[in-house]
DNA sequence: TGAATAGTGTCTTTCAGACAATATGCC
DNA sequence: GGCATATTGTCTGAAAGACACTATTCA
């Protein structure tokens, strides 16, 4: 800080918080997107966000923003990275902080906000055309997120409390974008230690019930 | 975004960057600080850093501080995370994007700044209280850096071009804080192939002289 | 020739990856 | 009994880790 006590002789930008929310619906992974209603990029698909409040963290706006577009709280969320070309808003320089969230599926019901046309939910390998910088955050987010699933329980965000071993396989095989041993798969997560099985099962479905197992923490833990 | 198109109407924060320079001196992993010179935190140590210029991007504030400071250019340097508390700053509502370099052991001198006292190399292990949060950003940039180390070649950023690789395991035990082997090292790094035996070696000193190695790319590789 | 650092190989253990058959519950 | 998914073990190869002696140069 090489400042003075003075902070208003400086040119301030604006700050935003930008939210990529994560889930897994139909065997594929999906980003809620809200359609702007106004310029610039009207009518283009975009990450939902907003501007920071001056009494409320970087976190608290996200949790926010989640709040207001996806209706979720409790759920993982973690800060990305921050952008700030200064040519990345039409309007003037806004320097945005972007998040991201995973939720379960759990039939979400995206909300319009104000300014929004639309929200929707895009899979990730079928993406519109972006507002702002959008696509260059949201190709940042899934590398961030397929590094953190080799290497730490980030999963346990997609799924709901208790599930079977074969979906957490998917949520992997998703990710990742290939095809995973089960047996190596099932050896490989139990020996981690991160796991345990619940005394229930799941029935749905006319074949053999699985296993029920949950994370023991469901906060974020590096392997290893 | 639910933002219209008039920025004006939002209530906008500062923004800076601070920039966490480690070199290794002495055997020693060291951060440059700067004694503030005015309140808030008067005389207290602190991370350098100054405010985002309008016309800037957040990277190019960062290597501006970096001259200003270090007088360094070309150097590895990274975004680390973004500070955001509302009261992590007395004077008002105060944004911070950090960023961490690696500077090779040259002799730098660093020059105190406008509004600082005092400029000086301390060793992370016996660092002084600090202003603001900077403990909490050190801490972080310290996690950031040993982890990389491990799945990267960060460790370039520390080296001059050409170096022995007894420099090179002396950089990764200062910095993992335990000692390695010296064979499992060595064949460790040679396997991995992003490094190259030059033709130079290196004679200083009263014993046998060491091959000269470098790293095939000075750019950031992840491991695997 | 002594001091100081460079350079090198084997064995063991651990972990990742390939690979297929049996078990269970529901209809 | 047939269908659908759950559950389980062995072998192989690669990489990590423990471990100690010889080589080279200079003073």
């Amino acid at each position: 800080m090489d400042s003075g006590a003075d902070l208003t002789q400086y040119a301030r930008p604006s700050v935003t918080v930008d939210v990529l929310v994560f889930t897994i619906m139909e065997q594929r992974l999906q980003v809620a997107l809200i359609k702007r209603g106004i310029a610039p990029f009207k009518n283009r698909w975009a990450i939902p966000g907003g501007f920071v409040q001056m009494d409320e963290s970087l976190e608290a706006a996200a949790r926010r923003e989640l709040a207001e577009e996806a209706g979720v709280q409790d759920v993982f969320l973690e800060q990305l990275y921050t952008f700030g070309d200064p040519q990345r808003d039409p309007r003037g320089r806004v320097i945005t902080v972007a998040y991201y969230a995973l939720v379960p599926d759990r039939n979400l019901t995206l909300t319009a906000s104000t300014d929004a046309r639309e929200a929707r939910w895009f899979a990730v390998d079928e993406m519109p055309s972006l507002a702002f910088d959008h696509k260059e955050i949201l190709q940042q987010a899934l590398e961030r997120l397929k590094s953190k699933l080799e290497y730490s329980n980030i999963a346990y965000g997609l799924l709901p409390p208790k599930f079977r071993l074969s979906e957490l396989q998917q949520v992997y095989e998703i990710i990742l974008g290939r095809p995973l041993d089960k047996r190596n798969f099932r050896k490989r997560m139990v020996t981690l230690g991160l796991l345990e099985a619940t005394r229930q099962v799941d029935k749905s479905g006319a074949h053999r019930p699985a296993q029920l197992y949950r994370f023991k923490k469901r906060k974020i833990v590096a392997f290893k």
